[in-house]
RNA sequence: GGAGAAAUGGCAGAGUGGUCGAAUGCGGCAGUCUUGAAAACUGUUGAGGGUCACACCUCCGGGGGUUCGAAUCCCUCUUUCUCCGCCA
């Protein structure tokens, strides 16, 4: 959520920025404002009469004390009023302030200026691109195919016993999705991030925190009897792990890694643009989260880049880096690159992975601060990224690594894997 | 699941109705001493709101109540610990 002090400070700032992603805030902010002259107001007033009424309740004390009863009782009578009029104001205060809250929570985090206007993923620029793309023989297939092929995934198998959306991994395919894991959580490690093994399922005020909720409420799986949410990535977890901490500034930057399932309910997808790994309501994840100094996050916004570029250069899989329109940045974002492998098989970029700034957006909600030198608080900022989401790049690795009789493994996969090929 | 105990500042831990935002210790920060460091000593050190700055207000696990007044009493929820049961 964003800052009071920053919408005081620049409202016509923000508005304009706001409009990247299309989105209209200038009643939303003036509405904003109006509350926030309001709480304060009806906070002075409260103030006031609790402070007239402590001042008689010491009073009271001491003539109690001093035997003078009379006046005692006297006195305690004005605190009657008192207390009556703090109660009402009291309420306003937590009315206005929840109505405050809620208008809060409607406002997207600000775009970057570097940042285009846009309105969907056409308007998303490209600002690197490398790998080749391999030339494949006219029998060459989409990932879904190969994998029924040579048995390493069964789709149906997952229908049976869960849903559509729940692969099953067989034998060489489950192997191989353990060696990902395993060899992206060891370069992240390397790289300077601590593995971190968090809960799967996380409480309501995890997901306000990180800003799943309560914008994107449905696309959770609730577990009502518990009120717990599956986690729809290692984001929630992880990010509030943070939540409520007041870091000391030399703390900073921290850096984690791990690897968890993620769940999604992806309501409202379907037709053959999800099929196979392409879109699935459980998959497995390895994220990098930072908490970075206000001054250094964008240069660790960079280096999260130059991380999963190095990845994918060692799995030599051509790739290409977005970054997002206004239009197409999640809700929290204020800087979002998504990488995209080409899946050679489907003739298809696949986003695989995506690198966020959310600068103090979720860190505000978070209440995640840091003390700088002058001992004040300061809101830290938060960043993370995929390195990186499985399916699409075990889908991209089958397809483009497919040969005449098999598929190849990528020569740094074959230590975790244990094999360098698949065929039947 | 049953029985009992507990939850206080970064940590440990006192405080059982007013003088308590809270003793003390540790830790942190600043300084003295030292070539430097350690030790010792001195000072300082919770958060949020509010204000130009003060004043002032709120916060002792969460919520509610009693009272002129609550960290302290009552209700409730959550969590933790101990014992018993069950169990990967």
């Amino acid at each position: 959520m964003l800052q009071l002090q920053a919408i005081r400070d620049k409202k016509d700032e923000i508005t304009l920025a706001l409009k990247k992603r299309n989105f209209e805030g200038e009643s939303l902010l003036t509405n904003i404002l109006e509350l926030d002259e309001n709480r304060r107001n009806t906070q002075t007033k409260l103030d006031t009469t609790l402070a007239e009424s402590n001042k008689l309740s010491k009073q009271i004390g001491l003539l109690f004390k001093t035997g003078k009863a009379d006046q005692a009782k006297e006195l305690k009578e004005k605190t009657v009023a008192l207390k009556e009029a703090s109660k009402i104001l009291a309420q306003k205060l937590a009315d206005t302030a929840e109505e405050l809250k809620a208008l809060l929570y409607q406002i997207p985090n600000v775009p970057h200026n570097s940042v285009a206007s846009g309105t969907s993923e056409e308007d998303n620029e490209e600002i690197f691109k490398e790998g080749e793309i391999p030339v494949l023989s006219s029998k060459a297939m989409p990932h879904w195919e190969l994998a029924k092929k040579f048995d390493i995934i069964d789709f149906e198998l997952g229908v049976k016993i869960a849903g559509a959306g729940f692969p099953v991994f067989k034998g060489k395919g489950a192997r191989l999705q353990r060696a990902l894991i395993a060899y992206f959580l060891d370069k992240n490690t390397e790289a300077g991030y601590t593995e971190m093994q968090v809960p799967h399922l996380v409480n309501e005020a995890s997901g306000f925190g990180t800003g799943q909720l309560p914008d994107k409420e449905g696309q959770m799986y609730h577990v009502g009897e518990d009120d717990l949410y599956l986690i729809p990535t290692a984001e929630v977890p992880v990010t509030n792990l943070f939540r409520d901490n007041l870091l000391s500034e030399k703390e900073l930057p921290i850096c984690y890694t791990a690897y968890t399932p993620c769940f999604r309910r992806e309501a409202g997808s379907y037709g053959a643009h999800v099929r196979g790994l392409n879109r699935l309501h459980q998959f497995d994840k390895v994220e990098i989260v930072r908490v970075e100094h206000p001054e250094n996050s964008y240069n660790a916004l960079n280096s999260m880049v130059e991380h999963i570029k190095n990845i994918l250069r060692e799995l030599k899989l051509p790739y290409r880096i977005l970054r997002l329109c206004g239009g197409d940045l999640g809700f929290t974002a204020a800087l979002t690159y998504d990488f995209e492998v080409f899946s050679t098989g489907q003739d298809r970029w696949l986003e695989i992975s995506s690198v966020s700034n959310f600068e103090t957006y979720q860190a505000n909600r978070l209440k995640l601060r840091y003390k700088d030198e002058n001992g004040k608080s300061q809101l830290a900022h938060t960043l993370n990224g995929s390195a990186l989401a499985l399916p699409r790049v075990l889908a991209a690795i089958l397809e483009n690594y497919q040969t005449e009789d098999g598929i190849r493994i990528p020569d740094v996969l074959v230590p975790y894997c244990g094999f360098d090929h698949i065929s039947l």
